[in-house]
DNA sequence: AATTAAATTTCGCCT
DNA sequence: AGGCGAAGTTTAATT
C-alpha cells in the first residue's frame, strides 16, 4: 500500500511515476511538494504567464496551491484552498497539474518538462497558534484599563455601529464629554485620521454633548498630527506590545485574585 | 564537494546531519526545505507562539523564510527576504533555526525535535513573469481607446496630483465638461465612491467649468450606486480582462500598421 | 528613509 | 452569500 505511508520521496522520477505520486498525494489529502522545471499560466481574476524555470510547487491538504520561485516571500502563482478541483496528467514528456475553482472562476496550470523531486507528506499538526499585540488586544487593553487612554476615561461600548462603520471604542471622559476612539496597531496614516473624522461627524449629529475624537496608535505619519489638529482631533501614543503585556498582567492578577479568594 | 550538487536530499536524518545540510544550504544561497515536528516563536512587530506539530519550513535564496502548516494559502510564520541573519544549531536532541532581521527588528525561531526530510536545491530560474488585467492595464486601455469610457471622451492627463492624492485619469467629454475618472479593477466599495468624491471636490475648487466624476469598475457593492447618485457621480462598467484584451489588440494593430508602412 | 496605493491580496467576522 | 475591515499584511513606486 504505497498511499498509506506518511512520507514518500521520489528523486528524479520519470513523468509517469511523478504523475502517480502527485495524484495519490492529492487524493490522500497529503501535502505534496514538487521541484522541477515548469511553465505556469493563470487565468481568472487576472491573467498571467510565467516562462519556464525551476520552481517549487506545493499542494496542501485543503487544496491550496503555491508556486514558489527561488526568492520572495510571496508565491509567484497560487490558488487559495477550498473547493479546488485538480487534474494531473502526463502528456508525452510533460506533466500538467491543473487547479481550478468555481468562485471566483480561475485556473492555475503548471506544466513540468523536468521533475527533480516529488514528496508527499501526511503532516500531523494540532498545535495551537496564538498571536499577541493585535489591534483587538489594544482594544481589550483599553477596555480593561481605561487609564491607558487617559485618566478618568470610562468606556461605554465598543465596536459600536455608526453611519459608515464601527467605532472601535466609545466612552466618556472625566468631564462627561463623549469620546470616540480609533485604534491602529501601527503607525497611523492620514486615512486613519479621516476615518476618525467621519465617525466623529456621525456621532456629533446624534448628540448635543461635546464629542472628542482620539486616535490611538504607536506613532503617526508625517502630516497626521497637523491633520488631526485641523480637524480638532487628538492623538494618544500607545504601543500594541505594551497592551499585550497589560493584558497578560491583568489576566495574571485576575488569576491571583481568584486563587486568593479560593 | 558536497555543496556543489544542485540537489541534496536527506530522509529522516539525525540532528547533526540536518544541521550541516541546512547550514550549507543557507550559506550556498540554495532553497532549503525541511519537513519535521517543530515549535515556532515569533517576536517583533507582534508576538506569536505555535505549539509543536509537523510543518514544512522553507528558506529561500534571498533569506526569506516560510513556515507552512498542512492547510492554508498563508504561512503561519514567516520572514520576508532581505538582510536576514540565520543561526542554525543542534542542541541535544533539537535543532534550532533562527532568522533575525534589524528593520523592522524581529525574530523567527523554529525548533525541531524531529526531522523527516531536508532538501536543498539550486533553482535555475530566469523565466519572465507577465501579469495582465491590472488596474494599470485598465488605465492604459482608457488612454489608448477613450471610447471605452464613453463616446467623445478625450483624456488630458493621468495620475494627476490633486489635494489628497492622484486622479487616475483626467479629461473632458464631448461637451467640454471636465471628467475625473477613478478606476477599480474589482467590485468597487463605498470607499471608492468617497475617494472619487474627494477628488471631485478638489477639482471643482479650481475651475468654474462643470466637473463630472465617473467611477470605472467591473461592478459595484450594495449601496454604491445609490451613494454615487447622492453625490452626483456616475458609474461606468468596465472589465479589466476586456481592457487587457483591448491593449493586446491595439498593440497588434499598431504592429500591423507598422508592417504595412514598411 | 518615508509615504502611498495596489494586490489574482487572504482571512475572519458579521449580517 | 456578500460586505467590511484587519493583517507581523508584502511589494512596488515615488518623494
Amino acid at each position: 500500500m504505497p498511499g498509506s505511508k506518511s512520507m514518500n520521496v521520489l528523486v528524479r522520477p520519470n513523468i509517469r511515476d511523478a504523475e502517480t505520486a502527485i495524484s495519490e498525494g492529492i487524493l490522500g489529502k497529503m501535502v505534496v511538494l514538487v521541484a522541477g522545471r515548469c511553465r505556469v499560466q493563470y487565468v481568472g481574476r487576472a491573467k498571467s504567464n510565467l516562462e519556464p524555470g525551476e520552481r517549487i510547487l506545493i499542494i496542501k491538504a485543503d487544496g491550496s496551491l503555491l508556486v514558489h520561485r527561488s526568492v520572495g516571500y510571496e508565491p509567484v502563482n497560487w490558488m487559495p484552498g477550498g473547493d479546488v478541483f485538480y487534474n494531473v496528467q502526463a502528456k508525452e514528456q510533460t506533466l500538467q497539474v491543473r487547479a481550478q475553482r468555481k468562485k471566483p472562476a480561475e485556473t492555475v496550470n503548471v506544466m513540468f518538462d523536468e521533475i527533480q523531486l516529488v514528496v508527499s507528506l501526511l503532516l500531523s499538526d494540532v498545535g495551537e497558534f496564538s498571536l499577541y499585540a493585535s489591534e483587538e488586544d489594544m482594544q481589550r487593553a483599553i477596555l480593561l484599563k481605561p487609564d491607558l487612554l487617559e485618566e478618568g476615561f470610562r468606556p461605554i461600548s465598543y465596536e459600536k455601529k455608526v453611519a459608515p462603520g464601527f467605532v472601535d471604542v466609545y466612552g466618556e471622559d472625566k468631564d462627561g464629554k463623549f469620546v470616540v476612539v480609533e485604534i491602529k496597531r501601527k503607525t497611523a496614516g492620514k486615512e486613519a485620521a479621516m476615518q476618525l473624522a467621519r465617525y466623529i461627524e456621525a456621532v456629533r449629529g446624534r448628540t448635543n454633548r461635546e464629542v472628542r475624537g482620539i486616535l490611538v496608535a504607536p506613532g503617526t505619519g508625517k502630516d497626521v498630527l497637523r491633520t488631526l489638529a485641523v480637524l480638532g482631533l487628538e492623538y494618544k501614543h500607545l504601543d500594541p506590545r505594551r497592551c499585550a503585556e497589560t493584558l497578560t498582567r491583568v489576566r495574571t492578577k485576575k488569576l491571583a485574585d481568584f486563587l486568593e479568594e479560593s
